[in-house]
DNA sequence: ACAATGATTGTTTGG
DNA sequence: CCAAACAATCATTGT
């Protein structure tokens, strides 16, 4: 149910597409990514992908925490973004 | 009002 | 530049 479309536009949304905020996990892995591949030179690229989202669990709620801290402050960005969005498209 | 959907976010490496 | 694997997201939409 609900297949992942591979990423990469596919279809069209909003005329302006506020673009929604990031997710935990991205701001983990802007921390994690710099672990992994430390620890793991010349790791494929796939397989970092996969280590990562081992970590990422691997980590405890209270460390997801901080991460979800930024992802909370990002959401805020879209909706901002979102805002102005709305306010375009409605003139 | 409620439910489901879709679209999106960022990273890794390599030709 | 783009591709998959990884996870979250969560706002928008439609009836």
């Amino acid at each position: 149910m609900a297949e992942r479309r591979s990423r990469t536009q596919k279809k069209k949304k909003d005329p302006n597409a506020p673009k929604r905020s990031l997710s935990a996990y991205m701001f983990f892995a802007n921390e994690t990514r710099d672990i992994v591949r430390a620890e793991n030179p010349g790791i494929a690229f796939g397989q970092v992908g996969k280590v990562l989202g081992e970590r990422w669990k691997a980590l405890s709620d209270d460390q997801k925490k901080p991460f979800e801290d930024k992802a909370e402050a990002d959401k805020k960005r879209y909706e901002l973004e979102k805002a102005e969005y709305l306010k375009t498209q409605q003139q």
